[in-house]
DNA sequence: CCTGCTAAAGCAAATATTTTGCGTTAAGAG
DNA sequence: CTCTTAACGCAAAATATTTGCTTTAGCAGG
C-alpha cells in the first residue's frame, strides 16, 4: 500500500516517490499542520494532486508513510564497548528526537495510520538495531545475554509508552533504570518524578 | 479541545456530542473506513456538517475522540483475592479488546491524535485503575508492592507497544510473565515464539 | 537499438468536502 | 423573566477529491 513493493523501483516512480516525501517534509517543518494539504503538498513536489491520490490514497497514509521513513535509524550505531552504554546511546537519541514536537508528531502519525506497514517496519527496525548489538555484545564475551524481546519490552516499549502518554515523565535516570532492569542488573526501589 | 471542559455541559451541546458519537459508532461498526464521512456522521446524527467541524476540527480529532472514549474501562474492575490475577483479569480484558479489528482501528485513532488530549486521557484511566488495585492488594495485606509506575512499565506498556506493532506475538503466556516480572517474582528465562 | 506492453503520471470535468458569514436557538446567570 | 453569549443551523463560496481518458516512460524481448 504504502511504498515498499514498488513495482518499478527504478526511474519515474522512484523519482515521484522522493519528490512527494520531500515536500511533505519540508512543507510540514513548519507550524500549519492543520492547513497541509495534499493539493499543497503535490505542487510544492512538482507533479499533480490525482498522482498522489492514487499512490497513497489519503493525507493520513501519506503522513503515516513520511513519519515511519523518520523513524528509520539512520546513525551507524555506535559502538561504545559494552551493552548497556550501547543501548544508552541508541535510546537517548530516540528519546531526544521523540521528545520535540515534530517527533511527536511523526510518532503519532506513524501510529495513526490504517494500515499496519508504518508500525511493523518501526518494528523490524528496532528489532534489527537491538540483535545487532547483542551480536556485538556476544562478540566482545559479555554473558548473561537478554534476549531482543525483553529488550522490546524492558525499554522500548515503556520508552515509546510514555513519549506518547506522558512526555514530561521521561528522563535520562528513568531510561538508565529501564536499561539496567532489562540486562539483569535491576535496582528494585527506583522511585522517579511520579508526574 | 475535544469535549471535556464543556463551556455549557448541560442540554444542547451534551446531547449533540452524544448523537455525534454514536453516530461515529453506528456507521464505524461496518466496513468502509475509508468512506466515512464528516457530512455522513452528520446527517446520521442529525445535525449540520459545520457543527461537528467547528467543533472537532477534523475527521482524524473526532475519530481520536470518540476512540479515547471506546478505550476507557467500563466494567467496575473484578476483585479476584490477588493483586496478580486482578492484573491477569484486567490486563487480559483490554488485550481481548484491543486484538479485535475494531479495537487495533480504536487504538490507532486516538494514538494517532494530534493533540495530547486522548493519549493522556487513556494514560490516567490506566493509571487509576492501576492505583484502585493497588489500595485493594494494600488493603489485604499484600507486601511488597510495585508502584504505578512499575506496573505502567512492565504491563501496560509492553502490552500495548505489542498490540500496536506486533499483534500476533501476543498470548496469555506472554501478559502472565510481564505481571509476574512487574510483582517482582520474575522467571528470567522466559521466551516465547518469536515470531 | 528498436518495438511493444503496461504501470504510473498528467489532465480536466464532475463530485464531494470544508470553510465562512450571518441569523437563530437555548443554556446559564442575575 | 430578561439578558448574554456559546453553540447550532443554513447556504454560498472556496477547496479538495474522484474519475475517465490520454500520454509518458520503464522494462522485456527480439
Amino acid at each position: 500500500m504504502s511504498h515498499k513493493p514498488l513495482p518499478r523501483p527504478g526511474g519515474r516512480s522512484a523519482r515521484v516517490q522522493q519528490a512527494v516525501h520531500a515536500a511533505v517534509s519540508a512543507l510540514d517543518d513548519g507550524e500549519g499542520r492543520t492547513q497541509l494539504t495534499i493539493p499543497m503538498i503535490a505542487e510544492h513536489a512538482g507533479v499533480t494532486p490525482s498522482t498522489i491520490y492514487r499512490r497513497w490514497g489519503s493525507l493520513r497514509e501519506l503522513l503515516a508513510d513520511v513519519a515511519a521513513e523518520r523513524l528509520r535509524p539512520e546513525a551507524p550505531l555506535s559502538d561504545t564497548g559494552s551493552l548497556e552504554e550501547d543501548l544508552m546511546v541508541w535510546a537517548g537519541e530516540f528519546m531526544e528526537e521523540m521528545t520535540s514536537r515534530p517527533g511527536q508528531q511523526a510518532l503519532a502519525d506513524a501510529l495513526g495510520s490504517a494500515s499496519h506497514d508504518p508500525r511493523t517496519r518501526c518494528y523490524d527496525w528496532q528489532c534489527e538495531q537491538i540483535a545487532l548489538m547483542l551480536s556485538r555484545a556476544r562478540d566482545r564475551g559479555e554473558s548473561s545475554l537478554p534476549s531482543v524481546d525483553t529488550l522490546i519490552d524492558g525499554v522500548m516499549a515503556p520508552l515509546l509508552y510514555r513519549v506518547s502518554h506522558a512526555p514530561e515523565s521521561l528522563s535520562e535516570t528513568r531510561l538508565r533504570h529501564w536499561v539496567r532492569r532489562a540486562l539483569g542488573s535491576a535496582c528494585e526501589n527506583f522511585r522517579a518524578n511520579t508526574e
